[in-house]
DNA sequence: GTCCAGGATACTG
DNA sequence: CAGTATCATGGA
């Protein structure tokens, strides 16, 4: 069926949102620089990854409307992204929700013409962001899951990391099962702040990361921290004080959470050895850049070092 | 066997 | 206050 057909049929909720009167599904019309398939790369990048999966040009995440868990399915369908609800039929109301978190999630309000102009003066931005053209920030939008991710892949490789979260999330986090599949929402801070450290230490995770994880699930539990109180802040200087007073928390863990879970574009976890790496690659060099370094060649990134940085990372697998 | 992973903290001189 | 040890495991 012939696209614009098909969408005369929808009932048009905003220039974003397209929701159906009667099928299950709503669809999302994207900006036009907008690429899923890339996005679809960085979100196939493990295959050890616990809390969404990629099948065929499909990808599949759980989350939770009202109290309910709730099956997405998103693609690409002729240049818009369709949402589908494998397991639910949903009021429009959840599918509107359910389509913002999407929205959110890749980052689709974003105007970035200010960083395609960077990036035609630049010479390392300007052929990563030829290559990965479309890519978007992808974040985590749950604070505390984008906390902890960030504790547990501290001096770790990747794959032991992702190890450490899927034992994590499959004994504290809830589950819902669609045919063969179990699909999994992260664990509530609520949960997890009851834990002993013995308790995570059983499966592999350092005393401290234990104590560091079960810290910050106490901070969101009993209202200390949250996701609101950040974007409360007046500026990145006080949401970044605010996160390194937390203990386990030092500057790359911010800026990732800043980055990650609250689409800060100015935050730019210079410590990351991925960046170290990318840059390497990038510049051509037999080692690593200095701190130094990279501060220099970031002076010309200003506002835009959260997507140069998701760009060395997509820089470096496939 | 050695070195390094998407670091942060506690300890030491 | 700056250096250094420590964490725990897997993959190269």
């Amino acid at each position: 069926m012939e696209l614009n057909k098909l969408i005369s049929r929808l009932l048009k909720i905003s220039d974003q949102f397209v929701i159906n009167d009667g099928r299950n599904f709503v669809i999302i019309l994207p900006p036009k620089d907008f690429n899923f398939d890339e996005c679809l790369k960085f979100l196939a990048r493990s295959q050890k990854e616990v809390l969404h999966e990629v099948r065929g040009n499909a990808f599949f995440k759980l989350i939770k409307l009202s109290n309910e868990l709730v099956l997405l399915k998103v693609m690409n369908e002729n240049g818009v992204i369709r949402i589908d609800f494998p397991e639910h039929k949903l009021e429009q109301n959840s599918k509107l929700t359910a389509a913002l978190y999407i929205w959110n999630l890749f980052d689709l309000g974003r105007d970035l013409d200010n960083f395609y102009e960077l990036g035609e003066k630049d010479n390392i931005v300007k052929p990563i962001l030829n290559k990965y053209f479309g890519l978007r920030v992808i974040g985590i939008p749950d604070l505390f899951e984008a906390l902890c991710w960030a504790i547990m892949g501290q001096q770790i490789n990747l794959t032991f990391a992702y190890s450490l979260k899927r034992k994590l999330v499959e004994k504290y986090g809830e589950c819902f099962q669609s045919k063969d599949n179990l699909y999994w929402l992260f664990p509530d801070p609520t949960v997890i702040a009851k834990l002993e450290v013995s308790d995570l230490t059983s499966m592999q995770f350092t005393s401290r990361k234990a104590e560091y994880v079960i810290g910050v699930a106490k901070l969101i539990a009993d209202g200390t921290l949250s996701k609101e109180k950040l974007l409360k802040c007046k500026d990145y200087e006080e949401r970044l004080n605010m996160l390194l007073k937390i203990r386990g928390v030092g500057n790359w863990i911010a800026d990732y959470v800043l980055m990650k879970c609250l689409m800060e574009l100015s935050a730019f976890p210079i410590a990351d050895v991925g960046i170290h790496n990318a840059l390497k690659i990038q510049l051509g060099l037999d080692k690593k850049p200095s701190i130094e370094e990279i501060k220099n060649l970031a002076t010309k990134w200003q506002g835009w070092e959260a997507y140069v940085t998701f760009y060395l990372w997509r820089s470096l697998y496939e």
